[in-house]
DNA sequence: ATCGAAGGATTGTTGAACAATCCGTAGATT
DNA sequence: AATCTACGGATTGTTCAACAATCCTTCGAT
């Protein structure tokens, strides 16, 4: 409480806080913007904005699964109130980011093997069935995209742009179906599995095994054999998730 | 605002609030409970209640799409704090079952035309991959269960029953899959779809209609058939969603 | 070594405060 | 009349301070 800037964890320095705290500037309301059209771009809640923060951090693999998030330290690295930091917990709990424990604390999520089978079976179902739909050659190119985006970290050997390359094949397919919730469910559950990812890193050997996989459904997917683009993707999950099951879980 | 238990929406009349609030009663801490394990079923917070209720009546029909939910006023009726009821609606607004518009207060969430072909495009994804994957006699039996409730609602005329049961009988067909990540993902899509039900119920012909298409499904399941349970769930999924776009939409 | 009480830390929740923003309305302008 | 605009009330966004309940750790007693 003495020096705000004195976060211990890795947080950017700066503080969140906007300016419509309890007593402070002098009120000077300005300009009108007249009759124009309603604001499209709303600036998001500090709320909102903490839940980004933390989200970035858990992606980064700053916050680890099972570690605990104390809202006084959050309030004070970020600058905001601890009413605010429980209302950007609210929102990451029910993205499954983080778990509450009644009167104990919230704490990153940390996936047992249960976990990571429910996850790839979510996969399964959406995956297959957004390839197996295909889509528009737009949404096409973004798939082959992302096949190049691997190859190109793979060149440099990224391990981390080989991860992310990864995530966004697979986003890229879910894209296909155009539907805007399956892009959101989609989107949470890459999310709950980069947090396990932190964990411990899969060799080198397998990330590019995949690569090939990735340009072989492409291909498929590319040439208009849904149902075969459907069946290699399906074998690949299959063989991603036995993967990720031998190296975390038991 | 005078009198507490003045609600002018349908509450409960009773009030959420629990006893652990700023000034009342003298301490008392009794009984140790021993080294027992650690409490199995802990009782949700404030907020999460608050945030069930809300579901309730969402569900209930009793607050409609377009509504605007009032911070003070709930807080009120409920007697919670203001601050207590806003992490209610950050759970909800995760849940898409309102929205948040900033600077101007959370409305019940209303599906326009591009989200009703959404929500049927998660549900074929889900449902038609659940079904065709198959499930435990007893997943099937209770699929089974959900066609006979149907019946049963219909031979006494009770349209609220028949729609509930149909919710039933396709959360049954995703719960195949024993995977508590897409019941939960379904069971969210079911609770927008029954927002907007509320707004203009389907006329009573289609409702029956369904009972037999239901009814066929489940024998193609119970049959092991699951292939053509699957193109019979999915016609009736694209039959249904051309039906609501219909009443509802533009 | 085990048990249980004492203490400190943290969560859960409240109430009050106030800036910023929005909205409706009434008065001033063209 | 049709606006534009300034004013004021209502509501949201956010903070702070307070405190009961609960948890966790430590420490002393049996």
């Amino acid at each position: 409480m003495t020096s705000p800037e004195a976060g211990t964890r890795g947080i950017s320095g700066q503080t969140l806080a906007t300016g419509r705290t309890g007593a402070k500037r002098a009120g000077a309301a300005g300009g009108t913007l007249g009759t124009a059209a309603r604001l499209r771009v709303a600036i998001p809640s500090v709320a909102d904005r903490v839940a980004t923060e933390l989200r970035l951090q858990l992606a980064e693999g700053l916050l680890l699964p099972g570690a605990r998030l104390t809202e006084s330290t959050i309030s004070e690295e970020l600058g905001v109130s601890r009413n605010t930091v429980r209302e950007a917990f609210a929102e990451l709990a029910a993205e499954r980011l983080v778990v509450r424990h009644p009167n104990r604390g919230v704490f990153v999520a940390s996936l047992g093997p249960g976990d990571i089978h429910d996850v790839y079976t979510v996969r399964r179902f959406i995956e297959v069935s957004a390839i197996r739909g295909g889509g528009s050659p737009e949404r096409v190119a973004a798939v082959r995209a992302a096949v190049e985006e691997g190859r190109a970290a793979a060149a440099v050997d990224d391990e981390e742009a080989l991860g992310s390359a990864n995530q966004h094949f697979h986003g890229a397919i879910v894209a296909l179906a155009e539907s805007r919730r399956l892009n959101t469910i989609m989107a949470q559950v890459l999310a709950e599995m980069r947090l396990f990812f932190h964990k411990a890193t899969v060799d080198a050997h397998f990330y590019r095994s995949y690569l090939d996989d990735n340009e072989e459904i492409c291909k498929a997917l590319e040439a208009g054999e849904l149902d075969r683009a459907g069946e290699l993707l399906l074998a690949y999950l299959d063989r991603s998730e036995e993967k990720q099951s031998t190296v975390h879980g038991d």
